[in-house]
DNA sequence: CCCCAATGTTTACGACGTAAACATCGGACC
DNA sequence: GGTCCGATGTTTACGTCGTAAACATTGGGG
C-alpha cells in the first residue's frame, strides 16, 4: 500500500472531528450526559464540536429532529435478543429478563436522556415508550411468539412490559438525577410569593411521614426492580396458562 | 346596607379577572390543556390574562416557579382518603383502588400537562411522581397503616404504587395526546439528512409487526390500567400475607 | 486547470425569559 | 379631606435562543 496513506495534516493537529450525522448526535448525548439537558443548545454543542451553531444544520433538520436522532439512536443500543444468543428453549422468562436488563442499563448510562426517551411523542401511537422503534418491537414480538405466545399474548406482554419499564426507570433515573444533581437547592428565598413563616407547611405535620422517613429514604431501586420484573413474569405465566 | 356595594366600573366592563397566583396557575393550566406545554409562554398567558408578560411576575417567581406552581395544584387535587369515606374495614384494597382512579382521572382531565408532574423533579428524592406532595403521601400511608399495613409495607406499597401509577398513566396520556394532537405530521420532508429512497425502512420489513398490527393498534388502555391494578394488589396480598 | 458541490461562517431577525425603572391608583392614617 | 404608600400593571431594554439567507472556503473530478 502507498504510504500516502498517512495522517493529512489536519488530522495530526485538530482538535475536532470530521461532522457527520452520528456524530452530532453523539456528542449531543454526551453533553447531555455531562451537563443536563437544558444546557444543550445549537451554539453550545456547535462550540464542543468546535464549530458555529449553524454547522450543525448541514446535518441534522434543527432541534426537533437532533431530539429525534437523540431517542432513535439511544433505542437503537437496545439489545433485543439477537436469536443465537438465546435459543427457544430458554424460555421466554429469561428473553424478557434479557430485555429487561438492556433497556434498563440504557437508562441508568444516560439518566438525563431517558426522559427525553419516555415523553417524546412517538413515530406512531402504538409504538410505546422505551421501546419505540420498529426493530425493537419485532424483536420483542418475535422474541414471544417463536417461544410459544400468541399474537394476541404478545402484543399484551408488549403493552404490560412497556408500562413496567417505563414506570420503573423513570423513577429510577430521576433518583439517580437527585443524587448526582449539580447541588441541592436551597427551595428558599427572599421573594414575592413566599409564605409567611406562620404557615409554612414542613415535614413536622405529618407524623406517618415522620415515623417512616428512615424507611422512605432508603434506596432500593435495584431490588425493587428485579423483583416488580418477577411478578410481572409471573403474572404472564398465569395468563399464559389459562 | 349602602348601595355603595354595586359593581364598580371596572367590575362591569372587565374582561379580565381581578389576577392571583390562583388564577395565573389557573388559566395557564386551562392553556396547556387547551393548546399544549410549548404554547404557554410568559407573553402568551399574559396576553390571556389581558395583561403584559411582566405583570406575571408579580404573582409568580418567572417560569420555572409557575410550572412548579402548576405541578403543586394538580397533585394537591388528588383525593387521598377522605377518611370518613371510607371505614378501615372497607379494607386497603377499596382504598388503593380509589386512589388509583383519583389519579388516573387527574390525568385523563389534564392530558397534556402530566407529562409535567411526571418529570419535574420532586422536592426530596423520596417523593416519587405523580404521588408527589406531602399532604397526598402522608395519606396514603396512613391509610394503608392504619388498615394492618407495617410501616415497612406501606413504604415498599408507595413504591411499587407510584410506578405503576407512572408508567400506566404516562403511556395512556401519550396516546390521549397522540390522538387529539393537532394533527399527523407527514413525517417525511424534503431536507438534508433524509435517507435515500433505495434504504428507507417500513413496517413491511418487519413481519411479526405487520401481522400483529390490527392488535396492536387496538385501544385497551382502560381494562389494561384495570387489570395491572388488580395485579398489583394482588401481588401485595401475596406480600401481606406471608 | 477549473469549477462545483459540500461544508462551515457571518449576519440578521423574531421570540423568548426577565431585570429595572416607571406609572397608576385605591385605601390608611393624620 | 388631603397626603402618602404599598400593591399592581406597563414600558423599555438586554441577553439568549432557534434558524433563515447569503457568503466564504476548499478539495476532488471533468
Amino acid at each position: 500500500m502507498p504510504p500516502t496513506d498517512e495522517l493529512s495534516p489536519q488530522e495530526r493537529a485538530a482538535p475536532r472531528r470530521a461532522l457527520d450525522r452520528a456524530v452530532v448526535v453523539e456528542e449531543a448525548i454526551a453533553m447531555i450526559d455531562a451537563e443536563g439537558l437544558e444546557a444543550l443548545t445549537m451554539r453550545s454543542l456547535g462550540a464542543r464540536l468546535g464549530v458555529e451553531a449553524m454547522a450543525l444544520y448541514r446535518h441534522v433538520n434543527g432541534r426537533e429532529d437532533l431530539l429525534e436522532a437523540i431517542v432513535d439512536s439511544l433505542v437503537d443500543s437496545i439489545a433485543v435478543d439477537p436469536g443465537d444468543l438465546f435459543e427457544p428453549a430458554d424460555g421466554w422468562q429469561a428473553f424478557l429478563q434479557w430485555m429487561a436488563h438492556s433497556v434498563r442499563s440504557l437508562a441508568v448510562a444516560h439518566p438525563a436522556v431517558f426522559p427525553l426517551v419516555a415523553t417524546r411523542h412517538p413515530a406512531a401511537p402504538w409504538l410505546r415508550p422505551p421501546l419505540r422503534s420498529l426493530r425493537v418491537v419485532e424483536g420483542f414480538l418475535d422474541g414471544l411468539t417463536r417461544r410459544g405466545f400468541t399474537d394476541g399474548q404478545a402484543v399484551e406482554a408488549y403493552r404490560v412490559f412497556t408500562s413496567f419499564l417505563l414506570g420503573h426507570l423513570l423513577l429510577e433515573v430521576a433518583t439517580l438525577g437527585a443524587t448526582t444533581s449539580p447541588v441541592e437547592e436551597p427551595l428558599d428565598e427572599g421573594g414575592a410569593a413566599v409564605r409567611p413563616p406562620g404557615e409554612e407547611v414542613s415535614v413536622e405535620d405529618f407524623p406517618t411521614i415522620l415515623r417512616t422517613a428512615p424507611l422512605l429514604s432508603e434506596d432500593h431501586t435495584v431490588e425493587e426492580f428485579e423483583r416488580s420484573l418477577e411478578a410481572l413474569l409471573d403474572r404472564l405465566d398465569l395468563v399464559l396458562s389459562q
